[in-house]
DNA sequence: GACCTGCTGCGGGCTG
């Protein structure tokens, strides 16, 4: 393979590496042949080179071009600014590798420039990109919708390839359909469109992943078996988990049984018995908490041991503990609180520099853990990780995979992981998702088909710079792969929106961007369209989170963020935990909430409202058919498989437990063709029905509220429905004379559509969700843009139909549209995404 | 009763 690189390049890579992997040589071959590619391999599988070297080596061989505006001809797209600095940083070894090797050989030597364009590039850099472009431009996908819709473009007219990183990580979302048209932009400037290369992790189906990087060309796929292997086992720390100690201070009457303890020191132990250890939770807060207790049972250990030596080294020798309590000891100073000496939590609300740091401190093994969140499922790599915790089942099979991927990055290395399960619902979850894993059987992918607000926001942007004519406009966005099937009614429905024209005068507070002659079918932007593109681009909603930052510090030193409800719930003087520290507030401002640091002050834990992702349904099935088979077996059989399947005796022996209890209570259990329905009364005497289904909350959610519905339509009150990822609980007041039987959660398939279209215009997701698609469209007013990015932190509200589901109950009726009409014409609504 | 819900990114084009 090496054979059609240059000298300089096989000189070098030849003396840096034994031979190239089996991603690399597939990757070149089909890289070499011209054709896209897209790469599937394992982080840590030299995947950076896979993608880059063969342009490396034509860049090093080729003059560089005359017109500097043609310079730039590899562009590289991270979904991370993390994993782009990486890249950048893994680049220069290869570069200074080729150009050595080149002044050996007596060759030319090339000058191959890298640059880089996030957000957190300076506005000098910037301006320089457009006069002087790099060889290679390394960027994120909103970063490139900006070069794109700007006058730098034209430094992008050179690009021959195109490499995209994490695909899978994009692929299924509205930013992955915001991204696949960017590429098409570009490719429309270009004289032949650039060569794509997809980099990716497993991903089922590799045929809709392969459709999203080509669009409407054909795409090669490397995908070499890997030899690696993962080891994930479930364990339960305690014999029976409906015995569990208390914990609490007994005089505030708050003792309650808890198996956090156990969970506690068995993590505790492990980091010890590890290098480098990454313990994942499901939430900030559960991360914040469980690293808080680490630091506590590390501050424990320290000080018992340093009663006496023998103490001292009989704790090392016996625990195995792999750090001397000594250190601890010199490194936290005064015993007070307990400092992050072993571990230190890493989450979305944690400052960037934070998180930056602290990854550094677990790579270079000053840190012998992280407790974390997804934050640091995707991205750079975390080096001599020899452990992966989770706590809690994963969210979903793929994402279980990439988390324990974590751990062994090395080629050929196990990766291994511990699974422990919180409570005994959360057992059999567990049980699955670590067999599945197992298997490989990661959730398939699906991009979304025809996100008109992602196709509102790069019309308006195309048309900003350049008239468009409609019939160009609509091949260019068709190419995409998520828009190849958009029909012409959803494409008029769209441009008739960005012109001004409505269905309805509700719409009347919407802005026209773009003027549509339909004489010529030619396509303007209004003035102001390209700076509205510029400051409001990008897929992902804007969230009311308030910043946190140092008080009285010279320059604002940003400490992490906060959920806008926590900062209500807060106090000036109030003490709060955040990345492992405890800050006490000092004031509280539209915007920000100023803190100091207090070190070992008791502290309240912090709270974010996220998203509910919800279980893929496809992993619910699973879950349910595991259980299915399950009971069917005899105890011992089922045991055994379980076993097999990784979890301990201890994890084995109670889901079993469980099941049985279950069984005998209900008789049947809920799989993935049975709903268990149980009735009865709550300490208030009302009713309630417990729903279970395994389907997970994106079955549960809509269904739910087609109950609710139901519910008002039978007994005029508004019952409480709470859909989960394991069932729905109804809770209705004890006014009825029959009481609800399980009749009332069953529906006819056609019913329930209707329904459930009917229940969504006036539901509080519903609201909230059209919002955030009327804002990603570019439609909303400036003034109201304005204040909903700012919404409860100044103070200010955006007014009318666009912020309340009650005003939005008017807008839908006004409109006198069926949802499905109401669905293409608006270009808004997603309903669960 | 126990358990108690994620992450990603982020102006350009003008005037003075």
């Amino acid at each position: 393979m090496l054979e059609r690189f240059g000298q300089a390049t096989r000189e070098w890579f030849g003396a840096a590496f034994a031979a190239p992997t089996d991603a690399q040589a597939g990757a070149w071959r089909a890289i070499g042949d011209g054709h896209h590619a897209l790469v599937v391999a394992p982080t840590g599988s030299g995947k950076t080179l896979a993608a880059f070297l063969w342009s490396l080596d034509r860049l090093a061989r080729e003059p560089v071009p005359a017109d500097p505006k043609r310079r730039c001809r590899v562009l590289y797209v991270s979904p991370l600014k993390a994993l782009a600095v990486d890249v950048e940083r893994n680049l220069r070894a290869p570069l200074a590798g080729i150009r050595h090797a080149a002044a050996r050989l007596g060759v030319p030597q090339p000058d191959i420039t890298v640059g880089m364009r996030t957000g957190d590039t300076p506005a000098d850099e910037r301006r320089a990109f457009q006069r002087t472009p790099p060889d290679i431009l390394i960027t994120t996908p909103e970063s490139l919708f900006l070069l794109l819709t700007s006058a730098a473009r034209e430094s992008l007219a050179g690009v021959e390839t195109v490499i995209i990183d994490e695909v899978h990580a994009v692929a299924a979302t509205k930013r992955g359909a915001h991204l696949a048209l960017s590429l098409e932009r570009l490719d429309a400037m270009l004289p032949r469109p650039a060569q794509r290369i997809g980099l990716s992790a497993t991903v089922r189906p590799i045929e809709e992943t392969a459709r999203f990087l080509g669009g409407s060309s054909h795409v090669e796929v490397v995908q070499p078996r890997t030899a690696k292997t993962i080891e994930v086992s479930v364990q339960v720390p305690v014999e029976d988990m409906t015995q569990l100690d208390e914990v609490g201070e007994p005089e505030e009457g708050s003792r309650r049984a808890s198996i956090w303890p156990a969970v506690e020191e068995r993590v505790f132990d492990l980091i010890g018995r590890h290098q480098s250890t990454i313990v994942f939770t499901n939430s900030r807060r559960s991360a914040e908490r469980l690293c808080a207790r680490l630091n506590e049972l590390a501050a424990d250990a320290s000080l018992a041991a340093s009663g006496s030596a023998a103490a001292d080294s009989a704790l090392a020798a016996g625990q195995g503990t792999r750090w001397m309590p000594a250190a601890i000891m010199a490194q936290s100073g005064a015993a007070t609180g307990a400092p992050p000496v072993i571990a230190r939590a890493h989450h979305g609300s944690v400052s960037r520099e934070e998180r930056k740091h602290i990854e550094e401190s677990l790579k270079s093994g000053q840190l012998p853990a992280v407790v974390a969140t997804s934050s640091l499922e995707l991205g750079i790599d975390m080096g001599s990780v020899d452990l992966v915790v989770q706590i809690e089942a994963p969210p979903s099979v793929a994402a279980g995979l990439q988390r324990v991927g974590r751990a062994g990055h090395q080629v050929g290395a196990v990766s291994r992981g511990v699974v422990f399960p919180k409570h005994r619902g959360d057992l059999l979850s567990c049980a699955v998702v670590a067999e599945r894993m197992g298997d490989g059987a990661i959730e398939e992918l699906r991009y979304p088909r025809n996100p008109l607000d992602v196709l509102a926001q790069q019309i308006v942007a195309m048309v900003a710079l350049d008239p468009w004519p409609l019939a160009d406009l609509a091949a260019l966005v068709r190419r995409a792969a998520p828009f190849a099937e958009l029909p012409d009614s959803a494409l008029h429905a769209v441009l008739d929106m960005l012109s001004g024209r409505y269905p309805s005068t509700a719409f009347a507070e919407l802005r026209p961007r773009l003027v549509w002659d339909r004489a010529a079918d030619l396509l303007t932007g209004r003035p102001g369209a390209q700076r509205l593109a510029v400051t409001s681009g990008g897929t992902i909603p804007d969230r009311g989170l308030f910043g946190v930052f140092l008080a009285g510090a010279e320059r604002a030193a940003r400490v992490g963020e906060l959920d806008e409800e926590m900062v209500y719930e807060s106090r000036v003087g109030d003490v709060f935990l955040l990345g492992s520290t405890s800050w006490r507030i000092e004031d509280i401002t539209p915007d920000r909430v100023l803190v100091s640091p207090a070190p070992g002050a008791a502290a309240r834990m912090p709270f974010w409202k996220g998203d509910q992702p919800g279980r893929p349904v496809e992993l619910g099935r699973a879950i349910g058919a595991r259980l299915r088979a399950l009971v069917r077996q005899d105890d011992e059989t089922a045991t055994a498989a379980l076993r097999a399947g990784g979890l301990d005796d201890w994890a084995a022996g109670n889901l079993m437990a469980y099941l049985r209890e279950q069984r005998e209570a209900t008789r049947a259990l809920p799989d993935d063709r049975t709903v268990v329905v149980e009735r009865f009364r709550d300490e208030l005497g009302d009713w309630r029905l417990a729903v279970h289904c395994v389907l997970g909350a994106k079955v549960n959610g809509p269904w739910a509220l087609a109950v609710a519905r139901r519910l008002t339509e039978r007994y005029g009150v508004d019952a409480q429905v709470m859909p989960s990822d394991d069932g729905i609980v109804v809770r209705l007041p004890d006014t009825a004379d029959q009481p609800p039987g399980a009749e009332l959660v069953a529906f006819d398939p056609e019913e329930i559509t209707q329904l459930v279209e009917e229940s969504v215009g006036t539901s509080a997701m519903f609201a909230s969700r059209f919002r955030e698609c009327a804002a990603r469209s570019l439609l909303l007013p400036a003034a109201t843009r304005a204040a909903a990015s700012h919404c409860g932190s100044s103070g200010r509200r955006p007014p009318s139909c666009w912020t309340s589901p009650g005003s939005m109950r008017t807008f839908r009726s006004r409109s006198k549209r069926p949802a499905s009409a109401y669905r293409t014409s608006s270009t808004c609504l997603a309903w669960w995404g």
